[in-house]
DNA sequence: CATGCGTGGTC
DNA sequence: TGACCAAGCAT
């Protein structure tokens, strides 16, 4: 049985993960969800660990603002995460539903969330499908369809137990994490050695089908260092909506495709469907009304992405360099 | 259903 | 250094 095997073993190798306590929690199963959603346990763990301490319970979570939110998220990525985390609260306050379906139409829960969600904190039979998932089971079953996503589900929901239908989804994706790795497998700690077709055929690490993607594009702006003499810095809001939403961000010029030949690349990003080059410029005037002025000093107290904690670590580098050789100057 | 949406680790 | 990858969702 597909189900006592996979179960025995998770029993015997499953990690403690701050999430995984004793007496479920659904505030916590929801928001390691989230959080792990296309992201690595390592880079969650600090972040989980950071939000419980400030936001022990589902209560507290949905008295704070979007931009506490954002604050706390800084960093993690994929920010409609957090917007839609900070909805979700608000909207149930509460408690969550258990059901799958109701879980679904809840803001930043997909299928995939909604099915993990009632499984691991309902132990409702649910089919949670996701990488690792079709990775796993595309691997048993050798499929060769290049969307398994489908077939998988109803694989996986004919291999669901009766009783401990939430040890069962996280042992499923533990095992895909912990030996059924996307790169060298480790097929022979694995409990379905003797039973997995790929393995049988010798090629496991060719499933599933991995189709090729395009090359990323590399756009170029230039960023305004916008540093006032007692040090503060020009920041603004980006709108609500779209990359990097509701987050702070130090003026730039569009981002294009389009590269000025004078200008030297200062600070290089990478984002899920582009490469970023970044020149920097320095002035002393905002250029409109839209910002404000920000100490480093209360830096944190705002929601800055990842490129913009580069650009502005760059351009202040930069501009104390020059302000120590002016210094030295004169 | 294809596309947009971050970041850090790994090889 | 750069390409690829990691517990998806919304539109």
């Amino acid at each position: 049985m597909f189900s006592e095997k996979l179960l025995k073993w998770y029993d015997l190798f499953k990690r403690n993960l701050p999430w995984r306590t004793e007496r479920k929690n659904p505030y916590f199963v929801w928001l390691s969800e989230i959080m792990l959603q296309q992201t690595t346990v390592a880079t969650v763990i600090p972040y989980f660990g950071r939000f419980i301490l400030k936001w022990p319970e589902l209560k507290d979570i949905a008295k704070a603002s979007l931009d506490e939110v954002l604050v706390e998220w800084q960093g993690l990525g994929y920010y409609s995460r957090a917007r839609n985390l900070h909805q979700c609260a608000q909207l149930l306050a509460n408690a969550f539903p258990q059901s799958e379906e109701e879980l679904r139409i809840l803001p930043g829960i997909g299928p995939y969330t909604a099915a993990a969600i009632a499984s691991i904190a309902f132990d409702k039979k649910a089919a949670a499908v996701d990488g690792n998932v079709i990775r796993v089971l595309s691997r048993y079953y050798a499929l060769q369809l290049p969307m398994p996503r489908k077939e998988v589900h109803q694989r996986l929901k004919k291999l669901l137990p009766n009783k401990r239908c939430g040890d069962f989804t996280e042992a499923l994706m533990e095992l895909g994490a912990l030996v059924c790795r996307p790169k060298i497998p480790l097929c022979e700690e694995c409990p379905f050695l003797e039973t997995c077709k790929a393995y049988k055929l010798k090629n496991v690490e060719s499933f599933p089908l991995k189709h090729l993607k395009e090359k990323m594009p590399t756009r170029y702006t230039t960023a305004f260092i916008i540093c006032r003499q007692d040090g503060a810095l020009w920041l603004r809001k980006r709108p609500s909506k779209g990359l990097l939403g509701g987050m702070m961000e130090v003026p730039t010029t569009p981002w294009i495709e389009v590269k000025n030949a004078k200008q030297k690349t200062c600070v290089k990003h990478t984002f899920t469907h582009f490469h970023l080059e970044a020149t920097l410029c320095y002035r002393d005037k905002p250029p409109d009304r839209d910002g404000l002025w920000v100490h480093p000093h209360d830096f944190k107290k705002y929601a800055l992405p990842t490129v913009m904690k580069k650009i502005i670590k760059a351009g202040l580098k930069e501009f104390e360099s020059v302000q120590n050789s002016f210094d030295d100057a004169v």
